[in-house]
RNA sequence: CGGGAUGUAGCGCAGCCUGGUAGCGCGUACGGUUCGGGACCGUAAGGUCGGAGGUUCAAAUCCUCUCAUCCCGACCA
């Protein structure tokens, strides 16, 4: 491609709006540009980076046995009826009505219409096991798009699901494709790392995220320094062995009233009453789509809102609100606490060795201290609720952790019989039993792929592609346009590396050098070929690598050779 | 949805407080000089100042409403 003819609008400065590196760059390497919040135009030079994952998503997919299929965007309104998800799904499913009143909505996941079409054509255990996948645009209605295509509310997404006899047979295809995620990521050129993940909205036994190391990623990652346990915060464990007891052996000490006025923070609680916040429990109070739940956890900690769900077996949990709190505890927010609580109470593990705790005295400006459990007040259950914290211990090895930030690139679930029960897909085995076909799902946010690689791939110049995702693996900089001798060896060597079926870029504007140089940093291809009129007098050419700055001067001649072994080396080391 | 901020030329911004002819840099077009790390000189095009209403002789500027975008939080695969 010829740099005058391809439609690549670089920026010099950083769009106001653009937040994270990955945003900023795809921006200015004119990779894409906003439509509205969260919904971005892919320009010529984004759209080849996008195929060039997708075509490797869809080899290791294929490679993993899985066939493509591609299912429509809109999806009526009675298949999520049927799994239970059109109420459960929540604002983030965009519904619309088409003419004649019916109810639609835009697909932001395909379990139903897969399920459906599955229950429709298979019948019999010789039609499994069986993995669909498709690309395909997703719609879901986020409440804060952000970061470009990190979070956009349009996104190409990668989802594919299994279907099998057995528990055993899911586990082999969930095994499948956690080997072609690690492929499909190594390849992209991605430090990455497989969690345990909590199974949200999509529901499922167990789930892992694949997730890629970065500072500007939105969720949190425990990982053990010792054995190989990884999660999501959302999902790891406390270790119970390590929850402190030894300092709470005091005597109990009779309950007192204290005056706090307008104290109502943990840090402003322990600093008023001088307690640390070990001795303080925090009162959160939770709505859910049945009653109203009061969770109790350590001063110090932090209520895991997904854990709380688990618990409880509830779709939907919600910090209450102002009026509520004062509804159900007597006094505004910041003063809640569990004696004389008439609604449920259950509390984090750490709380059950606690004595003489601070707690809110349900009451505006007033707390208790000399707090204790069976003689003040009582709690229905313990259990884990709260978030790890970098103190806490590896729950398989008791070794420390450490918390890191992440980008969720992937994600797959054991599905199990949810949605085949839910829309009774069942087959007929061997001895002419009905039974529920086990089904898995899996996705991959391609665009978030993109954006993860430049988080990871980029210097201050701009972005360096690895080279199977690179827009271009070559481009050529012919520095004197009008000089003939310059301008005919770029052409041949364009032409000859093209007919070689390399993917190359002529820069064939009528710049200066410096012009030229910027803008290749700038959109990160891996090979640069510097064609200038010193050296070519020399017979001699530069070739450079973004990635390194490593620059050789190679003569003319058999250049051509050089450069395909060198794209096919980067490639493969890759692989 | 709660908190904060911003909307002025394609991009980055100033002007607003204290109302009075809409500006700067980059980019774009044309001419010239230059030519291996975002050159220089000259000329030019390009703006309903996010939108609506109000105050005023006069509104980018003051007031009210509204829309959009971004950030933090909550929420989320």
């Amino acid at each position: 491609m010829r740099y005058t003819k391809l439609f690549l609008p670089t920026l010099r400065e950083v769009p106001a709006d653009a937040e994270v590196i990955s945003h900023q760059l795809m921006l200015r390497a004119g990779m894409i540009r906003k439509l509205t919040s969260g919904i971005y135009t892919y320009l010529p030079l984004g759209l080849r980076v996008i195929k060039k994952v997708e075509k490797i998503i869809r080899e290791e997919m294929e490679r993993a046995g899985a066939q493509e299929v591609l299912m429509p965007m809109v999806q009526p309104s009675e298949l999520w009826e049927e799994s239970g998800r059109w109420d459960v799904y929540g604002k983030e499913l965009l519904r619309f009505k088409d003419r004649h009143g019916r109810d639609y909505c835009l697909g932001p996941t395909h379990e139903e219409v897969i399920t459906d079409l599955i229950r429709k054509e298979v019948r019999s255990y010789r039609d499994m096991p069986l993995n669909l996948y498709q690309i395909q645009n997703k719609f879901r209605d986020e409440i804060r798009p952000r970061f470009g295509l990190m979070r956009g509310r349009e996104f190409s997404m990668k989802d594919a699901y299994s279907f099998d006899l057995d528990e055993e047979g899911a586990v082999k295809s969930y095994q499948a494709m956690f080997d072609a995620y690690n492929r499909i990521f190594e390849r992209c050129g991605l430090y990455f790392k497989a969690v345990e993940a909590d199974t949200g909205n999509i529901g499922g036994s167990f789930s892992h995220e694949l997730m890629v190391l970065a500072d500007t990623g939105e969720d949190a990652i425990v990982s053990c320094t010792e054995c190989d346990y990884a999660a999501n915060m959302e999902k790891a464990e406390v270790n119970p062995d390590y929850i402190e007891k030894e300092e709470y052996e005091a005597p109990p000490a009779p309950m007192e009233k204290v005056s706090t006025p307008d104290v109502r923070t943990v840090e402003e609680v322990t600093q008023f009453l001088s307690v640390t916040p070990k001795q303080l429990v925090k009162t959160m109070i939770f709505e859910t789509s049945s009653e109203p739940v009061a969770v109790l956890v350590r001063g110090n900690h932090e209520v895991n809102p997904a854990k709380v769900k688990n618990v409880l077996g509830v779709a939907n949990l919600e910090l209450a609100g102002e009026e509520t709190v004062l509804k159900l505890t007597g006094a505004p927010a910041g003063f809640a606490g569990a004696v004389g609580l008439s609604i449920k109470i259950i509390a984090d593990r750490a709380v059950e060795p606690m004595k003489n705790m601070v707690m809110g005295g349900n009451e505006k400006d007033v707390h208790l201290i000399g707090v204790n459990r069976g003689t003040d007040f009582e709690v229905s259950e313990f259990a884990d609720l709260r978030l790890v914290t970098s103190s806490d211990r590896c729950p398989r090895c008791g070794k420390v952790i450490e918390i890191k930030r992440g980008i969720e690139v992937g994600h797959i679930f054991k599905l199990g019989d949810k949605y085949s029960k839910a829309l009774s897909a069942t087959y007929l085995d061997q001895n002419g039993n009905e039974r529920y076909v086990i089904m898995g799902c899996y996705g991959i946010g391609v665009g978030r792929t993109v954006a993860a690689a430049i988080e990871q791939n980029h210097d201050k110049n701009g972005i360096i592609f690895p080279m199977p995702i690179a827009p271009y693996q070559v481009v050529i900089l012919p520095l004197q346009m009008r000089d003939s001798d310059v301008v005919s060896a770029a052409e041949t060597l364009y032409n000859q590396l093209i007919s070689q079926g390399a993917e190359v870029l002529l820069d064939d504007r009528d710049e200066r050098a410096g012009v030229k140089f910027k803008d290749a940093d700038l959109v990160g291809i891996p090979i640069r070929v510097t064609i200038g009129k010193k050296s070519l007098k020399e017979g001699q050419l530069e070739v450079r690598l973004r990635a390194t700055g490593e620059t050789e001067l190679v003569p003319r001649e058999g250049a051509d050779r050089m450069i395909l072994d060198m794209i096919k080396d980067l490639v493969r080391s890759r692989q």
